[in-house]
Order: C-alpha cells, then sequence, then structure tokens
RNA sequence: GGAGGAUUGGCAGAGUGGUAAUGCACCGGACUCGAAAUCCGGCGAACCAAGCUUAUACUUGGCGCGCAGGUUCAAAUCCUGUAUCCUCCUCCA
C-alpha cells in the first residue's frame, strides 16, 4: 500500500513510476479524482457532526432540568438523516479509492532498470563456470526417474501433474539441501521459524498477494474457510509482526523458515511441465528481515549475499541479475533474482528472488516502530529466497551428474547424508 | 461441535443510555549538591480531515471502549453478527 499524502504531494512523478510498471495514467487520474470526492465528504460529514455533538449536549442539559427539547431533538433527526447519507457516500467512495490503491504495485528505486518487458535487466555478477560435458547432459528428471529418486507417474495418479514423491535418497537429498540452508543461514544470524502453512486473507493482503492473487486464482484457498495454503513463507513470516510496533533495538529482524509452497500456476500451462522446475508443492528456504528504512537498501544486498553465498559452497554456477521496473513482483521496489545453471537447457534459471518491499508490506500489515523522537514509523520489510529447494535439487542432479547415470553429492551435503558422496540406483520397487 | 465467561489508554482497573474514573508507568517542573521520597502540572503524540504551513510542528474538529452492523436526538452501556482468549463438556494427535 502506498502513502497517499506522498502521491498527493507528487502526482506527476508518481504517475511516471507507475507508468513504468506498465500502470495505465488513466487510474492514477482515477485515484486523485476519489481521494479529492472524499476529502469532500468528510469535511461536510464532520461539520454535521461537530453540530449534533454540541446539539445533543445541550438537549442532555434541557432534560437533566426536566426542560423541552423536542424542537432540538426534531432538527437533529435531520442532521442525523444527512450524516447517515453523506456517510454512506463517504464509505462508498473509500472503498472505492482502497481497491484501486489496493491494485497499486509499489514504486520501483531509481536503480531499477525502466522497462515493460523482462527484456533489460542488468546482470550485476556471474560466479562459477558451467561444466564442460564430454557427453550429452541429460535433464534432471530423466536422471532422477532413472535413479528411481524422483517419481512423476505416481504423483501424477495421487494428485495430479505438477507434483512429485521423492524417494530414499532424493528425499534424503532435499532434506540435506534444506538443512544445509537452514543451517547456513541460522550461522548468519536467522532466526528459525517453523510457521503456519494456511494463513487467512488479512495475511494475504499484508503481504500484497490479495487482491489479485485472488482474482488471478493464482493459490490455493480452502474452501468455505478463510484460509488459503502459504504461496510462500513470506506470507507467515512478515505477518508475524502484523499489527504490532517492535522495539526498535531490536531491529534489523532476520527470520529464516523452511516450508512448502502451494501455486496454483495457472497462467504457466505448457511451461515447464516436465521435472521440478514448476510444481504446485515445493520446498523453500525463506529470508525475511524487518529494517529501518535507512538500513533497507544494504539489507537487500546483505540478503542476496547470504543466499549466494549457500551457492557458492555448493558449487553451482550462478548469476545475479536486476531486474526490470515491470517484471518485478508487486510488492517490490527492487529486486535481485539468482539464477542457477541448468546444463540440459543451456541456460540460466531462477532459483531466488531477493527483493525490497520498502515501507509498501509494512503499510499494508501496519508493521511500525518507534524512532529516536519516539515516533511511528512504517519499518521496511525485505525477502528473498534462501533458497528453493526443490530447484537446488534439480540443479544438483543436472550439474553433478556422471555419464553412468550416478550423480556425486556436493561436498558440504555429505554430512546430511550419513557421508554418502554418489547417488546411485536404488532398484527399490 | 456444545455451554458459560472475558475483551476499555503502555499496564492494572471503574463505568448498564447523556458523551471514557482512578492507580501504576511515563513526560515536564518544584524541592535537592545530586538522587530517592514528596508536591504541582501533563498524559488516547492510534488514525482521519480542515486551517496555517517547510513540517508527520501548532490549532480546531472528527473518530475513539476487540471488529462489523443496527436501534436512538444521543451507545463503552441496548440489539444482531463475528474474531480472539479462558473454563467445562465432547472429540482428538
Amino acid at each position: 500500500m502506498l502513502d497517499m499524502k506522498m502521491i498527493r504531494q507528487n502526482a506527476e512523478w508518481f504517475k511516471q513510476k507507475m507508468a513504468d510498471r506498465g500502470v495505465d495514467g488513466a487510474s492514477v487520474d482515477h485515484l486523485m479524482e476519489l481521494d479529492q470526492k472524499r476529502r469532500d465528504l468528510i469535511v461536510k460529514s464532520e461539520a454535521l457532526k461537530a453540530e449534533r455533538n454540541e446539539v445533543s449536549e445541550e438537549i442532555s442539559q434541557l432534560k437533566r432540568n426536566k426542560e423541552n427539547a423536542d424542537a432540538q431533538i426534531k432538527r437533529m433527526r435531520e442532521v442525523g438523516a444527512e450524516i447517515k447519507q453523506l456517510d454512506a457516500d463517504l464509505e462508498t467512495t473509500k472503498a472505492e479509492q482502497d481497491n484501486l490503491e489496493a491494485h497499486l504495485p509499489n514504486i520501483p528505486n531509481d536503480k531499477v532498470p525502466v522497462s515493460l518487458t523482462e527484456e533489460g535487466s542488468v546482470e550485476l555478477r556471474k560466479v562459477g563456470t558451467p561444466r564442460k560435458f564430454d557427453f550429452e547432459p541429460k535433464p534432471h528428471w530423466k536422471i532422477g526417474e532413472k535413479l528411481d529418486i524422483l517419481d512423476f507417474k505416481r504423483s501424477a495418479k495421487v494428485a495430479g501433474s505438477r507434483f512429485v514423491y521423492y524417494i530414499g535418497a532424493g528425499s534424503m537429498l532435499e532434506r540435506a539441501v534444506y538443512n544445509f540452508y537452514l543451517d547456513e543461514n541460522d550461522k548468519a544470524g536467522y532466526t528459525e521459524i517453523l510457521p503456519p502453512y494456511m494463513v487467512n486473507s488479512a495475511s494475504m493482503f499484508g503481504t500484497g498477494q490479495f487482491p489479485k492473487f485472488k482474482e488471478n486464482k493464482a493459490g490455493f484457498e480452502i474452501a468455505d474457510s478463510d484460509l488459503t495454503m502459504i504461496p510462500t513463507a513470506e506470507v507467515p513470516l512478515v505477518n508475524f509482526y502484523r499489527d504490532e510496533v517492535i522495539p526498535a533495538e531490536k531491529l534489523p529482524v532476520k527470520f529464516t523458515a523452511l516450508t512448502p509452497a502451494f501455486r496454483s500456476e495457472a497462467g504457466s500451462a505448457g511451461r515447464d511441465t516436465k521435472g521440478l522446475i514448476r510444481l504446485h508443492q515445493f520446498n523453500k528456504v525463506e529470508m525475511v528481515q524487518f529494517t529501518k528504512p535507512e538500513q533497507s537498501w544494504d539489507a537487500l544486498e546483505n540478503i542476496t549475499a547470504q543466499a549466494e553465498s549457500s551457492l557458492k559452497k555448493l558449487g553451482i554456477p550462478y548469476h545475479v541479475i536486476t531486474l526490470t521496473s515491470s517484471d518485478m513482483s508487486f510488492t517490490a521496489a527492487m529486486t535481485h533474482d539468482i539464477e542457477v545453471w541448468m546444463p540440459s537447457q543451456h541456460c540460466y534459471r531462477e532459483i531466488s528472488s531477493c527483493s525490497n518491499t520498502t515501507d509498501f508490506q509494512a503499510r499494508r500489515s501496519h508493521i511500525q516502530y518507534r524512532d529516536e523522537n519516539g515516533k511511528l514509523q512504517y519499518v521496511h520489510t525485505l525477502n528473498g529466497s534462501g533458497l528453493a529447494v526443490g530447484r537446488t535439487v534439480a540443479a544438483i542432479l543436472e550439474n553433478f551428474q556422471n555419464e553412468d547415470g550416478t550423480v556425486n553429492i556436493p561436498e558440504v551435503l555429505q554430512p546430511y547424508m550419513h557421508g554418502k558422496t554418489k547417488i546411485t540406483k536404488q532398484d527399490l520397487f
């Protein structure tokens, strides 16, 4: 949610920033009109309410003195009706304005490359060199099925497309990856949290998923209930402090959590239909930070570096890009994506997205702190995958595959897999 | 799932139709070399709007008793719905 007072005072600048994100200027104009109308109604309504309060006091006095107040009561009956009408108008106008505001994305930072498509993103750095294969590298799902560690046929039978069974060493590898990530984040000062996997709609609004998420049917909502399966741990982690004032000395607060993420992938039909890349349910270790406004840009670099550091230890080649103004998520003021090298696809694929949402989520979810003057201020919130677990497993299978179909286990994960160094065919079924 | 109770300012806690007591905490001042104690004053710096503005400063007003509606000239008080917490029953891991 944006600061309406700020918008009012910088209308043209704001309009340009929204245009950079592909938002139609007409809706900004409409917002300004509604805002003006709303404030006019408030002035009228409040003047009448002031009068009502004054006369009510008068009536109270008259009654106490056993005098007649019929004339005043009659007049106030009319004033009351008028107030009711004005307030009804006000409510409608405010609802319309709120709805419009709720659909406006965060303002991109000046450093964000402006583009109306994903073309134009800036590569910040490239780390690691993609391995040269002296055989044709196989896609991870073929490797996984051959080794009996992934089963997409049975998951399709039991749940449907875009689900998976991890089996035996596959399941252990997934577990190794997320335990490694959690331990790394813990060492970096992130408090581990195990949050609810379903949240109410106030929470979904607070982090900026609702209302658009709902309209796009982007997730799994529980029928006859206010609950939605979390599309990312960011939702329960950020909402942890919803409607609260965080003591300033606690900032920055850093959380990390492993959770499944549930996504309908409506609109992605036909894309990444095979393998672990795009599932309805996948594990992700998430990082979230609450900071003072002046800390958040450093924190964005910091959170990105934290995600990168785990990848470096795994030895998977990756690069980091800054997304364009229109490619960023709704809530972000700036986003760095980390993409890992996928040998079978000969390209980098997203494995982490780190964003500074500035005060956008904090406004929606009322998360504040007291500054040195004792004034309430909104915190800044940041989130970053640290990292997507399923996609990590996919990257490991592809980058560390051997010609005979086996897969070497990265050294840092071996302690998490009882010292095993290689995944070989299980032949379980 | 059923029954009962609770929800008021940072905390405690009054208030059953006439417009939010009081105590603690906190802030300012007095006293003091200083502090404590005591005394005096302030205290919904939560939000919204208007006026004046560099201002989120100030003044005024609105609003404000979990939330949302309703009745009334007037609601913390009455009515309806709802959320959360507690107790008991039921159920259950």
